[in-house]
RNA sequence: GCCAGUGUAGCUCAGUUGGCCAGAGCAGCUGAUUUGUAAUCAGCGGGUCGGGGGUUCGAAUCCCUCCACUGGCUCCA
C-alpha cells in the first residue's frame, strides 16, 4: 500500500500502481467525470499512469490552469491528427498549450493554409474527437524514436530528439497520430466538444529568425459549446475596448500615412488627457525633489558613441541627419539619458547635491520594424516620463525604494490592479550583449533584488531582458486582448556614469563616481494611455476626462440659462460644454453617452423655473433634479473618490 | 524585416462568374422642427474603388509591384 496525500492534507491509502483516475473515482463520481490530469509530487501526469510510491497529489479539472493546459495540449495533438489526415506529409514542430488555447507549428511544404481552410480542419477535429481515441503513453528508446521520425521524414522532431536523453523519451498516440511528447494528456479525445481555430501566423523554428518560418495555427477548445460561444463573445467585447478604435471614436489621437507610420498625432482631447497625466506626475515628482529639464530632439553622433547606444543600435536606428555643408552627423534622440548625463557633467558636482533628480517629458524616436507597430502601444515616436537620478552608492537603495513607491502608486491610482513586476537581468549565455564590468552588473542586479524583497513586491525574474547598460525592474500590464505590455520601468546603472566620466567630490575631497537610476513610472505617455483607454473602455477617471459635463438644453430657449450654469461650474474648475444643436433631447443624450462624458445636465422648463439642473450620469442614467450647488458638491465628492 | 490576411465616401459595410454613369446607413451641409432622459423630418453634396504598372474591347473585380493596416513571429535602448 502507498500513502496518497490530498491537497487538504488528508492521507488515503491505495494499492501501489493506483492511477489518478482511480483515485478520483474513489473520491466522487463527479470528480472522476471532470478530472483531466493529476499532479504527483508537483509533476503533472496522465490519469492512467500508475502511481507506484507514496506521493502528494492534486487532481486537475477544467477549473485550474494545469487542467486547462492538459486539455489544450491534447487539443493540439488532435489538431495535428486532423492536419496529418487532411494534409499528408505535414511536418510538426512544437504544439504547446498557451494562456488561451494552444498552437502547433507545422511545415506543410508547398501547401499554404489560408483562413478559409480552418473550418475544414475544425470539422475534422470534431470528427476525430467523436472517435473517443485514447491518448496512449509509451516509453521509447532514443534509437527507436529517431528511426520513427527518420522514416516519417520529420526533421523538426529529429532535432528535438537531439536534445533529449535516452530513457526519458515518450511517445503519445491517439487514433492514427503519434507524437514525440512529454505529456501529460487527457484520457481520450471525446472530452473535446467545441473547437475553434483562431488564426494563422508565421513563426520561426525555435524562435530564430535565421531559420525556417513555419506556419503556426492558433486554436482553442472547450468541453462545452456554450463555453466557446461565451469566449468568442468575450473577445468581441474586448475588441470594442481596443484603444485604436476608441482613440478614433473619442478623437484622442490619429495616424496619417503622410506623416508616417508609427507616428501618433495627438488631437485636442487626447492632448488634454495626456497633459493632465503629465501635470499629475510633475506635481508628485516635485514633492520628491525632481527638477525638470528640456533637451533637444537630436544629438550629435559623438554623444551616442560615448553612451554606447551607437555601437548597440546605430545600425538599427533612424539614420543620421547631416548638416548640409559640414556633413556633421546627428541622431534623432532615442533616449534621454545621454543628454541628462551631460547636464550632470556640465560642472563639478558636490556630494551635497546628491541625489540629483533630473526629469523630462522627453520625446524620443526609435526605428521599430514595420511589422511591430501597434496603435499607441508600439510606435516610432513617443514621450517618456523620464528621469535620471544621480546618487552615491549608499543612496541607491533609498532612491530605488522611493521610485518604486512612486511607480506602484501611479499604477494603482489608475486602477491597474493586475500588473506584474519583472526583474530583467543579463543573459548569462550572451555576455557580449552588455557593456560594463561584472562587478558593476552584480552590484546593480543585487540592488534591484534587495529593494524588491524589502517591500515584498512579488516579482518574476527573466534572464536576458536587461537593457545593455543595466538590469531593470519592469511593470507589465495586459491590454484588452490579454497581450502584455511593459509600462513603468526602473533601471540601476553603474555603466553610463563611467562612460561619461561623471564624478562628484565627496566629503573626503576626493572624486567619486555616482550611480544612475533611470526610471519612468508611466513608461511612455503613448503606451500608458493605450492601456488606460482599454482598462477604462474610454470612461476615464473624472479628474482626467477631457469633458466632465455636457449641458443639454431641451430647447434653445434655455441656452442663456445654460450659459449661467456653465459659468458657475467653470468657476469651480469643472469643465464642459453646452450642446446647443437644434436636436432632440434624446439625440443629445445618446451622443453624449457615446462620447463617455460623465455628467449630462439637462435643462428645460422645470429646471429653469426651480433654478435646478437635471443630472444624468453616463452609463447609469437619470439621477434626478438638484440645485447647481448640490451638483457641484456631488461632483466634488466623486472627484475625490476617483482621484 | 518575415508569414498570412485586409484595403470601396469621414465611419460601418453592399457591390453576382470582369460588362451600362459605383450603392446603402450613419456622419457632414442646407432647410424645417423647439423637442423631457440613448437616433425628429426632408433635401443636397461627397468616392483618383490604397498608389503605380499590366492583361482585356472593357477592371473595384484578374496579374505584378509599392504603401498602409490587422493577427502572429523576430526585435524592443
Amino acid at each position: 500500500m502507498i500513502d496518497i496525500t490530498l491537497p487538504d492534507g488528508s492521507v488515503r491509502q491505495y494499492a501501489s500502481g493506483v492511477t489518478g483516475m482511480e483515485i478520483a473515482q474513489s473520491i466522487s463520481e463527479g470528480l472522476a467525470r471532470n478530472v483531466l490530469s493529476i499532479s504527483v509530487d508537483g509533476n503533472v501526469w496522465d490519469l492512467s499512469r500508475p502511481i507506484e510510491e507514496s506521493a502528494a497529489i492534486r487532481l486537475h479539472t477544467w477549473n485550474d490552469p494545469e487542467g486547462k493546459a492538459t486539455y489544450w495540449h491534447s487539443s493540439a495533438h488532435l489538431m495535428a491528427e486532423a492536419l496529418e489526415s487532411l494534409y499528408p506529409g505535414t511536418k510538426f514542430g512544437i504544439g504547446p498549450a498557451i494562456d488561451n488555447g494552444y498552437y502547433y507549428d507545422v511545415d506543410m511544404g508547398e501547401e499554404t493554409l489560408t483562413p478559409a481552410d480552418l473550418p475544414k480542419i475544425e470539422q475534422k477535429m470534431l470528427e476525430l474527437a467523436k472517435e473517443k481515441n485514447v491518448y496512449q503513453r509509451q516509453s521509447i528508446s532514443k534509437k527507436d524514436a529517431v528511426q520513427y521520425f527518420n522514416e516519417k521524414g520529420d526533421e523538426y522532431k529529429l532535432e528535438l530528439l537531439e536534445g533529449l536523453e535516452d530513457g526519458q523519451i515518450t511517445f503519445y498516440t491517439q487514433g492514427q497520430f503519434t507524437d514525440l511528447c512529454r505529456g501529460p494528456h487527457i484520457p481520450d479525445t471525446s472530452y473535446i466538444k467545441a473547437v475553434k481555430l483562431m488564426s494563422l501566423a508565421g513563426a520561426y523554428w525555435r524562435g530564430d529568425e535565421k531559420r525556417k518560418q513555419l506556419t503556426r495555427i492558433y486554436g482553442i477548445t472547450f468541453p462545452k459549446q456554450k463555453e466557446l460561444t461565451e469566449y468568442l463573445e468575450l473577445l468581441e467585447e474586448a475588441k470594442k475596448r481596443d484603444h485604436r478604435k476608441l482613440g478614433a471614436e473619442l478623437e484622442l489621437f490619429m495616424f496619417s500615412e503622410k506623416v508616417g507610420q508609427g507616428l501618433p498625432i495627438w488631437l485636442p482631447k487626447g492632448t488634454q488627457l495626456r497633459e493632465r497625466l503629465q501635470n499629475y506626475l510633475r506635481e508628485e515628482q516635485e514633492k520628491m525633489g525632481y527638477q525638470m529639464v528640456v533637451t533637444p530632439h537630436i544629438g550629435a553622433k559623438q554623444l551616442y558613441m560615448t553612451s554606447g547606444h551607437y555601437a548597440k543600435y546605430g545600425a538599427d536606428s533612424f539614420q543620421p541627419i547631416k548638416t548640409p555643408k559640414e556633413g556633421e552627423e546627428f541622431f534623432l534622440k532615442p533616449m534621454n539619458c545621454p543628454h541628462h548625463c551631460e547636464i550632470y557633467g556640465h560642472r563639478p558636482r558636490s556630494y551635497k547635491e546628491l541625489p540629483l533628480r533630473i526629469g523630462e517629458f522627453g520625446t524620443v524616436y526609435r526605428y521599430e520594424q514595420s511589422g511591430e507597430l501597434h496603435g499607441l502601444s508600439r510606435v516610432r515616436g513617443f514621450t517618456q516620463d523620464d528621469a535620471h537620478i544621480f546618487c552615491t552608492v549608499d543612496q541607491v537603495k533609498g532612491e530605488f525604494l522611493q521610485v518604486l513607491e512612486l511607480t506602484t502608486k501611479v499604477i494603482k491610482m489608475m486602477g491597474f490592479e493586475n500588473f506584474t513586476a519583472q526583474i530583467s537581468l543579463r543573459d548569462p549565455a550572451n555576455p557580449e550583449k552588455y557593456i560594463g564590468s561584472d562587478a558593476n552588473w552584480n552590484a546593480a542586479e543585487q540592488a534591484i533584488i534587495d529593494a524588491t524583497k524589502e517591500v515584498d513586491l512579488v516579482t518574476t525574474t527573466v534572464y536576458g531582458e536587461a537593457a545593455f547598460y543595466g538590469p531593470k525592474l519592469d511593470f507589465m500590464i495586459k491590454d484588452a486582448l490579454g497581450r502584455s505590455w511593459q509600462l513603468g520601468t526602473i533601471q540601476v546603472d553603474y555603466n553610463l556614469p563611467e562612460r561619461f566620466e561623471l564624478e562628484y567630490i565627496g566629503s573626503d575631497n576626493q572624486p567619486h563616481r555616482p550611480v544612475m537610476i533611470h526610471r519612468a513610472p508611466f513608461g511612455s505617455m503613448e503606451r500608458f494611455i493605450s492601456i488606460l483607454i482599454e482598462h477604462t473602455a474610454g470612461k476615464f477617471p473624472l479628474w482626467l476626462t477631457p469633458d466632465q459635463f455636457a449641458i443639454l438644453p431641451i430647447s434653445d430657449k434655455w441656452i442663456p440659462y445654460s450659459e449661467g450654469i456653465k459659468a458657475k461650474l467653470a468657476a469651480e474648475d469643472i469643465r464642459g460644454f453646452i450642446d446647443d444643436r437644434a436636436e432632440s433631447i434624446g439625440r443629445k443624450i445618446r451622443d453624449t453617452e457615446l462620447k463617455r462624458i460623465p455628467f449630462m445636465l439637462i435643462i428645460g422648463d422645470k429646471e429653469a423655473e426651480k433654478g435646478e439642473v437635471s443630472v444624468r450620469r453616463q452609463g447609469q442614467g437619470d439621477l434626478g433634479s438638484m440645485s447647481i450647488d448640490q451638483f457641484i458638491s456631488m461632483f466634488k465628492d466623486q472627484l475625490e473618490v476617483t482621484s
